[in-house]
Order: structure tokens, then sequence, then C-alpha cells
DNA sequence: TTGTAGGCGTTATCAG
DNA sequence: CTGATAACGCCTACAA
């Protein structure tokens, strides 16, 4: 049953083996040439012929080998993201949009997640380069020099969104984490806490955790409330990490009347652990989250926090990396509104 | 300053284009082939050519390009995966688990989504090969016929998840969905429900959700109570959907006293709809999920579900495909145990 | 241990 | 409109 090689026979090709062009032309009586110009300019070849090669294509079954043909045009409709993390929610519903926005042009899209480390996501962005990646979208600012240095060599148009960078710099296109945290801080202190707790993810690394810490630091001394005050707590992004910060918190005395806490995730386990420990939220303690990701209204009671634009920078910063692949300029960086949503989980600070 | 051509000169590089093989081969002194074993079989070179050899690549920031290590070495280190959504967590921590076993075997993870239609599926199935997929991991049984044919045409070693397939057609790994559901249903109808509701994921298309229904009515039979009477919406995996499809249960007469959702994420806005319109859970109405995600014990009341053993189920999924990959045999599918978790969003029916 | 050279599947530049 | 043919960057016998 073991034939040699399809070869030029007319009849059934043997499968079992990923077809070529070389296949298809033979099926269809043309040269290679034409039944690739079938497939990437159909208007350059004649209707009869394209008939042909095509029905050679679904006979075979015929897909393009990627690699060849970026080898072969050195361009692939290939964008990459890196972001921290998939383990939550938090960057889901920005990516998706961000996707949106590129499939509707015909690019694919490559993910990678840095789990948070710079040495991690310089590993992944050479990855996504080796991959054929002709744009990249970047988290925040903290990475290694060496990361921006390949994508700069290798003329690969970046945009790092979720925060705003001013100045010089790759393009940036996102909300400023220390303006919006400032903001919700001085929401906390006008309802009379002045007992403050942060539990932020770890800072180092994570410019957008330490700016949102800066900017509850920041508020503080607007009013009035010395910053060294704060009770800080670092811990990755996780409920059961939330969970327990809030229980170490709650352990003080005397206790924070307002756990601030550094994106929705953490002060979901917050709130979970003041229900088990029967604390009453926000009639003993409030708790404010940041990110505004769809928990944020399921969890009880609903979490005060920052809405943050995740649609928009998706689909912007995709709108910029198309812009700079085709060589146009997209101007300096684009900065976009985070806004407070006021939901149960704050409330007036206890007397005393 | 615009030189002509990198060439062999042994100063600076030009830098702004990719390096080649031959390009640190010229730095280094040696030829592409040494350069090239240097990175695969390092063993089979000299420790002095060696050390000058990587200090070319860490000079010149080289990377192989993918596409044609693909196309010599006909190999690429890449497995794909295929889930139905991103859009919620169902199947992060499956996936990540998947990811890290491959990841300590040295594999790169294509990632791809199908919104649940057989006809992008199948899309993405060509992409993935295109790409080089050597293996692909596939979510539940229902896609279109020539999904099969493309993989087995190209010999590409495929598992199937979150289901369990005995008799022929692909390995799978996962649990029984239907037994799963009639469990919990069982449970639901020793509690005195009588008046039951199932708010499901469309069927077409979703054999779990299927198999999940037809749990349902399994149950209700065995139990004496007419399957018939089993009211069930079909709306897509979404919180949003999930509260208004409680909503409109909810305004039935009589009204069902426990609402079964196909999942924890339709679950959960269905407690968002209950707390909305006032309704006490488990007291007026009991609620129940699936798949037991981190969601589902941080609402309120905590849901009684199923508990997916979705780590499992990646992790092993990524050992069967990587040893089918190299020609080892896997046996038979494997059916793992999912398992009731009783919390607090189930209780007895309401007198009457 | 190292170098030479052919080929992987595709695109693109030429001639016909 | 179609067909040769030379890249593209890398791997791997095969030779030295």
């Amino acid at each position: 049953m073991a034939e040699d090689r399809p070869g030029t026979d007319g009849g059934m090709a043997w499968e079992g083996i990923s077809p070529t062009l070389e296949d298809v032309a033979a099926r269809a009586k043309v040269s290679t040439a034409t039944v690739s110009r079938c497939l990437n300019a159909p208007q350059r070849v004649s209707e009869r012929t394209r008939e042909r090669v095509m029905e050679a294509v679904r006979a075979l079954g015929y897909a393009p080998h990627f690699g060849a043909r970026a080898l072969a045009a050195n361009r692939t409709n290939t964008f990459g993201a890196i972001i921290p993390t998939m383990e939550n929610a938090i960057f889901a519903r920005g990516l998706q949009a961000f996707q949106e926005e590129l499939g509707r042009h015909g690019i694919t899209l490559l993910v990678a997640s840095s789990s948070y480390s710079p040495e991690l996501e310089e590993e992944q962005i050479r990855t996504l380069i080796a991959r054929g990646a002709e744009a990249v979208l970047l988290i925040g600012q903290d990475r290694t020099p060496e990361s921006y240095t390949l994508l700069r060599r290798r003329r690969i148009p970046h945009v790092v969104a979720w925060t705003n960078a001013r100045g010089e710099g790759p393009v940036s296109i996102g909300f400023d984490n220390r303006k919006a945290m400032a903001a919700l801080t001085a929401r906390v202190l006008e309802q009379g806490h002045r007992r403050l707790a942060l539990v932020s993810a770890p800072r180092a690394g994570n410019d957008r955790a330490r700016e949102r810490a800066e900017g509850v630091s920041e508020a503080m001394a607007a009013h009035g409330v010395p910053p060294a005050d704060l009770v800080l707590i670092e811990t990755p992004y996780s409920i059961t990490n939330g969970a327990e910060a809030f229980a170490r918190l709650m352990a003080r005395r005397p206790r924070p009347t307002a756990v601030l806490c550094g994106n929705d995730v953490l002060a979901a386990g917050a709130l979970r652990q003041a229900r088990e420990m029967g604390i009453d939220v926000p009639g003993e303690v409030s708790v404010t989250g940041f990110d505004d990701i769809e928990l944020a209204e399921i969890v009880t009671p609903a979490l005060t926090t920052v809405h943050v634009p995740h649609r928009a920078m998706g689909a912007g910063a995709a709108r910029k990396l198309m812009a700079l692949r085709n060589g146009e300029d997209v101007g300096a960086s684009e900065e976009l509104e985070a806004t407070i949503v006021w939901r149960e989980s704050l409330g007036p600070a206890a007397v005393g």
C-alpha cells in the first residue's frame, strides 16, 4: 500500500503529509508561481486557471507554511502582546479589545505573559521577535534596558499601555495611576478616615503599583495626614493573598478604618476575609479596589473602585501600533481618564 | 553614516537589522554550521570556539528566525490549544497548568479562542497547523468533521479535554459532564425542590452544555419528577446574561424554587440579580453553579457547585500530547472525577 | 572539531 | 497571464 511519492499523478494524492505549493501546482498543472499568485493576488490570474488552482487547494487541504512565507515575504501579519498575567481577569477586557481591532485588519495576535518579571518579559520579547511579531504591546514602564534595546535594534514598533508616560521613551496609551489613586484616596479621607492601610502588589518592577502607592501618600499629605502613618502590605495579586493581607491588618491595634487595595482581586479577597471574620463592611471597615472588573459589582458589598478604560486602551494601542507599522506618525502619548465608581464598600469612618 | 553592509568587519555591526547566523559566524570567525551547533548541540563544539560564538551572539543580540528554523528542521517545539473563550476564567486554571507542564519541557504554547463556534475553531486549527503546532489541545467533542480530517491528515496528535469520550474518536481527558450534573441535581431534589430551572449555555456546538442538561433530566426522571417540567433557558456565558435569565425565571408563576446554572459565571449573575430583586438565596430560591472557579467562593451566598479538576486536566493533557508527539502510546481516554462542593446557595425547598 | 553545500516552502523578479 | 529562478535563514548530512 505504501506508494512512492505523490508525484504528478492526477489521482488522489497520498494523505498524511502536508501538501506544499508544489503539490497544488502539480495537481492544477500550473507552476508554483501561479499558485502563489492565486493566493496572494487573485486578480493577477485568469479566472479559468484560478478556479482550477483553488479546486486543487481544496482537494489537497493545502495551507501555506507560515514559516516559509515569513522567510520569503519578510512579513507575518502578526503582532505580539506581553501581559503580566493571565490568571485573573485584569487584562482580559483590554486584550480582547486589542485583539478585535487587530482581527478587523487581518492581523494575528500572539500573547505571552511575564508573571510580573522583567527578566521573563525580556525573554518573551525575544521569543515574539523570533516568531516574527511586527509590533508589540507592553504593559507599564518597568523593564530591563535590554528589552528596549532589542525592540529598537529590530525597529519594532511598540507601545506601552496601562500607564501614562510623559516625555521621551516609548509611546504610551493609558491613564495616570498616581492621579487616579490620589483621587480615590481623597474620597476616602473625605469620609473621615484617618487610619489608612494599602494592600499593594509588589512594587519592584511594577510602576503601576508604585504610582498607585504614591498616589495614596500624595493625597494623605494634601489632607494633612502624615503619609508615614500609612500601613502598607505588599502581596501578589490573588484573592487568597488579599484575604490574608486583610486578616493581618485586622490583627493590628488600632485597626485601620479603611483598606485600600491595589486592585479588585485583592479587594475581593479582603471582603471574603471580612465576612469570614464577621467584620462589617463598610460599617466597621471600608474597602476599595482598583480596575473595575466585572468582579467588582458581584461581590458583597459591591466595590468602590477606579474604573479603568480597558477597552479604550486596548483598541487605541492596536490602532497606534498599526499606524506605526505602516510608517505613519502617531504623535505623542495619549492620556485617557480613569474615573471613580462609588459603590457600597466605602462608607464614613466609624466615630472614634 | 549609512554604511554598506555589515560584511565581515570585526567592528561594531550596523544596528537596525536582525542579525543572522551568517552575521554571528562572521563576527566569531567560524562557519554558520558551527554557530548552529553551538545553539542546538553545544557539546559538539569545543569550549573555546563556543565561547567566542556565544560572545558574538550576545554582542549582536542574535535570535534565531523561528520560521527559518521550522523550515529547515521541520520542528517547532510548539503546541497549540483552542479554548472556547478567554473572556471569563473558566479555562484559565486548566490552561495555566497545561502551559506550565509544556514549559517544563521547553515547549511553547500558542493559544487561540473559538468563541464557541465550530467554524471558527476549524479556522483556528488551520492557523495553528500553518504556524507549526506539533500537537493540539481541544475542548469538548463538538466540531466540524473537517477539523478532525485536517488533524488526521497532517498526523497531528490531539487530545480533547473537559469531556469524557468513550469508544473511538480522539483520546480524551476529562470528566463526565452528564454524570456530574445528574449528581448535583440529585442533591437539589433531595432538598425537596420540585420546580427546577436550568440556565444553560447554548447547546448547539457545545457537548458539555448538552450533557449537563441531559444530566438534569436524567436525575429528575430517576426521582420521579417529569423532566418535561424543567424550565430551560439558553444564554451565552456571562454575568449579565445570568442575571437576565434569572430575572425572567423569577417572573414566572409559580416560580422555580431552584435555579441550576450551567456554570459559575451564570450563577454569579443570578445571585447578583437575586440581590437586586430582594430575593433571598437560598431562603426563597436555591442557586447552583458548575466549575468551582475562584468566583464561586467569593459571591454571597457562596455557590454550591461542581468542582472540576481543571489543573489535572491541563497537566494530563500536556503529558498525553507530549507522549503522542514522541510516538509513544497513551492508551485510552482518561476519566477524572468531578465532585460536588456544597456551599450556602443551596438549601431546602420552602414549604408549599 | 569544523566547514561545505543542498534543501526546507514560499515569494518576487524577471523574461517569455 | 504564466513560468523559471534566485533569494529568505537555518539545519544537517557529508567531507575534510
